[in-house]
RNA sequence: GGGCUCGUAGAUCAGGGGGAGAUCGUUACGUUCGCAACGUAAAGGCCGCGGGUUCAAAUCCCGCCGGGUCCA
């Protein structure tokens, strides 16, 4: 069945064969007749290395622009690339490849595409494959993927299979490639929920492009099984193709790597600062980082046991050992790695992405670390900003990342602190930890390790090498990090919140939202359309319903004298459904009634003050903290609301004045507020990504927000110009996580009434002082300060009085035995008191101390000298007895306990008991 | 979103229901021509904040605030 999926009339027309590879038995077409296997690794090796398969050198910019070009005249439209961050989407973080651009909504067949066909180059990460970076000679974590696509649709099409085999093929003869040499392997695509039949093309062992056409999409009952998944046909298909920008400039270079092609000048720069001789003109030398690309072609690095395989397979080819070949190749290999880690740094960070512990921002600090561990063990000392700099430098087609070099720059440097405070703290953790097991002759166990990693971010090596400091061995084995891994096993499901009634629900019309068009309305009629379980819909509605962070309204509705309160309001696919607050003998009205609206005013006004008001606030903090401040959430509440932005430190408080004075003159401006519905690309075209700060609507049409200078898709309800928001003032900030902050703050009426709670605690606060207002800073530093010196001679005090208390009690002490008691209530002492005198009073050491005060409880003391233990007094057992005798209880140590009880009546027979007991214990 | 950790003297940390400690730093004195080193002593603590349990909480429980960190 999928087979006839691949025969073209274009293979057929220019003479390509059908074969099957005699070592992967996969299907490829070839023009070569003789050719018994498909040109991919690893059935062929590399043959371009040293053998450039162009007849030209491209460098990045080169190449992308005659790819592009190539494109362009043939009709096909150039896009601008899209963010590495996948802002417009919410289901990934970052931009994995070109059709990503386009979905979920183009590909779905929901929104037209921008332009149709259209050629892109768009720069996408993937960290999947990050252990392979540097040693395999051709993996990157950042890589353009050149493309042209076609969107087609039954009746519509663009263009399908041949024709894009066709451009292909084409464009590899424009390259100087030889014919002979291209195969176009059969290799059936599924991903995302999406499928189809693919080519493969291959050039010299390289696959330097894959020709996708998506014309399957998951379905249970679909009729096509692909890898175990059912697949059913789309009524739109389409051409989703990938061409590798930077292996179409290796290959146009053939040198060893594919990072000597990419960015030769950052790699030599770099193997410099790493005192690395990188003379790609020593033939001895480029053999053997050619022969390890090639063989790596072949394998996969990432595990250990393969690098080892690897290692084996080169030495024995060059004529040398592993050992040899390892410390040759892995300076090397750790260079090429953070010449990659660091441009996909200089794309994340230019494109707006914050390093932080969660989200898209822990995957920039995953590679940021990563990086800096690299560059420590290459003793390459220069900031990490610095080889980001020569990045922007490097690609110049990129203007923006010049712009936001300072921004970029100051968040490395932060980075770098913290990480080298992170390992400090650790450092001392371990060696802690390393001799406590010194002491104990062990080795640090493996789950300390994990620990160290898992809870404070200690890599596993810098563990070892700090425990070896101290003289403790470490074993760390292969598979630490899926220990590491096993430790956070089953994260448990969240439960998706659904809608309950969706499906009787999708079956009615849509309703007509009324509080778009009259957003100052508050009274309305409407038709019942249908009642079900204290839900109503209608045929239009003024009710706001939850959503974008704004609460629902509530309100009323009546029908005659029948008034049924909403206390709550939901959408499902656009259908509005009130939900009503229970009544004891049912709603009592019925489908088809006529029914008057009523939202309460006061409530939608306090929503849609804080509403405009976060519009303004988001806008005023990208002004005051810069452009890379991204909204990350937000939340509207009647008395007040907040937003979440991404920024890498936190806000200061002169900062936040300053957003609160700009966020007030955008509401004194008093512009209007206005909303436009517009086509969703054409929106994006107009005014970026910045659309979707709010989060990302679906549909075709999006509603584009104005707020001052703030544009954004938002479906709230909002005043109708920035002066009726009212005051805003700003109530506090909170670093919800790293890299991103809380503001709090209430708008309009909320905000006086804030500001008049916060007045009264300083009115009350002032009061209780006796002081005006203004003077309480000094007033309450000066209180304080006498506090603590109160505090202190309250203590000498203390100590004095225990020193009379001693010299008379001594004297008053009845013997016992060989030893003398103190047995004595000492009144409104406090227990520190009584613990000083009888820490005094023991000193002596044939001294056996029992005190007792009444305030407040009963407090009860006892101590015994070193003599009197030595007889056998415990002062623990007696200070035990003594609290029960009161109604409490107590206890401590022989030398020293204290106890306490709440009946001050029986002090005295408390103490005769203790004493008592003390009899006892020094008669045995 | 899920998990793990930590807030004690200026700094780094120990203690982990019943007398708030160590090291470094600071200050004073001694030693020295002076410095370093050394010796002696002192100053320096809302034991993050708020509740709760208890006769008793830095310590146990709950909440909040502030850090750190891993994973998706």
């Amino acid at each position: 069945m999928l087979e006839d999926e691949y025969q073209l009339d274009f293979f057929s027309e220019n003479g390509f064969v059908r074969k099957q590879c005699s070592k992967c038995g996969k299907h490829f077409w070839t023009r070569d007749t003789e050719r018994a296997t498909c040109g991919d690794a690893p059935c062929d090796p590399y043959s371009f290395i040293g053998e450039p398969v162009f007849k030209k050198k491209f460098d990045l910019a080169e190449m992308r622009e005659y790819y592009l070009r190539f494109f362009e005249e043939r009709d096909h439209t150039r896009l601008e690339r899209y963010p590495v961050i996948a802002r417009w989407r919410d289901d990934i973080y970052l931009t994995i490849a070109s059709i990503a651009d386009f979905q979920p909504f183009v590909t779905s067949g929901q929104v037209p595409p921008p332009a149709n066909p259209l050629t892109i180059s768009q720069p996408c990460i993937r960290l999947s494959d990050l252990d392979a970076v540097g040693r395999s000679g051709r993996h990157l974590t950042t890589f353009e993927m050149m493309a042209h696509h076609a969107f087609n649709k039954k009746g519509e099409e663009i263009y399908w299979k041949d024709h894009t085999v066709g451009l292909c093929d084409e464009l590899f003869n424009s390259l100087g490639v030889d014919p002979m040499a291209v195969t176009y392997k059969e290799e059936p695509w599924a991903g995302g929920g999406n499928a189809g039949p693919c080519v493969e093309a291959l050039i010299g062992g390289l696959e330097v492009a894959t020709l996708v056409f998506m014309d399957l999409q998951q379905s249970k009952d679909g009729d096509i099984v692909i890898k175990g998944n059912n697949y059913r046909k789309m009524d739109n298909y389409i051409v989703d193709t990938g061409y590798g920008l930077e292996r179409f400039v290796w290959a146009s270079k053939g040198s060893p790597t594919i990072y000597d092609a990419v960015f030769p000048n950052i790699v030599n720069e770099l193997m410099d600062l790493a005192g690395i001789e990188h003379e790609l003109n020593n033939t001895e030398y480029a053999n053997i980082l050619s022969q390890n690309a090639r063989l790596a072609g072949l394998m996969d690095v990432s595990e250990k046991a393969n690098l080892f395989e690897l290692r084996k397979q080169v030495a024995s080819s060059i004529g040398t050992t592993v050992e040899k070949l390892s410390a040759i190749m892995e300076p090397v290999e750790t260079v090429y790695a953070i010449t990659d880690h660091t441009r996909c740094l200089t794309f994340m960070l230019a494109d707006g992405v914050i390093p932080s512990n969660v989200k898209a921002g822990y995957l920039a600090r995953l590679v940021l670390r990563r990086t800096l561990r690299m560059m420590k063990d290459m003793g390459i000392t220069i900031p990490l900003s610095d080889i980001v700099k020569m990045h922007v430098q490097n690609l110049p087609e990129y203007p923006e990342f010049q712009e936001k070099l300072d921004v970029i720059e100051d968040i490395l440097y932060h980075e770098e602190r913290k990480f080298a405070d992170t390992l400090d703290r650790g450092r001392r953790m371990i060696q802690k930890s390393a001799r406590h097991y010194k002491e104990a002759g062990e080795k640090i166990p493996l789950t300390t390790l994990v620990e160290m990693y898992d809870s404070h971010g200690i890599p596993p090596e810098i563990s070892k090498e700090a425990a070896s400091e101290v003289g403790v061995d470490v074993d760390l084995p292969d598979n630490f990090y899926s220990l590491v891994a096993e430790g956070h096993s089953k994260a448990e499901e969240k439960e998706v919140k659904v809608f309950p009634y969706a499906e009787r629900v999708s079956k009615l019309p849509r309703t007509k939202k009324l509080f778009y068009d009259e957003p100052t309305r508050m009274n309305f009629e409407a038709v019942i359309l249908d009642i079900f379980d204290n839900h109503i819909v209608l045929d239009s509605t003024l009710f706001y319903p939850e959503g974008g962070g704004q609460p629902a309204d509530h309100g009323t509705l009546a029908v005659e004298d029948i008034v049924l309160n909403v206390i709550d309001v939901q959408a499902s696919e656009g259908v509005v459904v009130h939900i009503i607050e229970d009544v004891e003998d049912g709603l009592h009205v019925r489908k088809g009634d006529m029914v008057q609206g009523s939202v309460n005013e006061q409530r939608r006004m306090s929503h849609a003050c804080h509403h405009t008001a976060t519009h303004i606030v988001n806008d005023a903090a990208r002004k005051v903290l810069g452009d890379h401040v991204w909204q990350a959430g937000a939340q509207k509440f009647v008395d007040k609301a907040r937003l979440d932005i991404s920024h890498y430190k936190r806000i200061t408080q002169e900062e936040l004045n300053q957003i609160e004075l700009i966020a007030n003159r955008t509401v004194m401006d008093n512009q209007r507020v206005t909303a436009e519905w517009m086509d969703r690309i054409e929106a994006e075209k107009k005014y970026g990504f910045g659309l979707y700060q709010g989060g990302v609507p679906p549909g075709k049409t999006i509603r584009v927000l104005k707020v001052a200078d703030d544009i954004e898709a938002c479906g709230g309800t909002h005043c109708v110009s920035t002066g009726l928001v009212g005051p805003i003032k700003i109530l506090k900030t909170e670093r919800i996580q790293d890299g991103v902050e809380r503001i709090e703050y209430a708008a309009g009426l909320a905000a006086v009434r804030a500001t008049q709670e916060m007045e009264s605690y300083l009115n009350q606060s002032a009061d209780a002082l006796r002081v005006r207002p203004e003077h309480l800073p000094s007033t309450i530093e000066r209180f304080f300060c006498e506090w603590k010196e109160f505090k202190k001679e309250n203590q000498r005090l203390k100590e004095d009085l225990a020193h009379v208390h001693v010299t008379q009690m001594a004297n008053e002490a009845i013997s016992i035995g060989d030893l003398r008691l103190v047995a004595a209530v000492i009144a409104h002492a406090d227990i520190d008191e009584l613990v000083k005198i009888a820490g005094e009073l023991t000193t002596n050491r044939d001294m056996v101390v029992l005190l007792a005060s009444d305030s407040s409880g009963v407090k009860i003391v006892g101590a015994a000298g070193e003599d009197a233990l030595k007889a056998g007094a415990d002062a623990g057992k007696l200070v035990r007895r003594m609290s029960e005798v009161v109604g409490g209880g107590g206890g401590g140590k022989p030398a020293m306990a204290r106890g306490g009880g709440v009946d001050c009546g029986k002090v005295t027979e408390a103490l005769e008991s203790g004493r008592n007991l003390l009899e006892e214990q020094i008669r045995k």
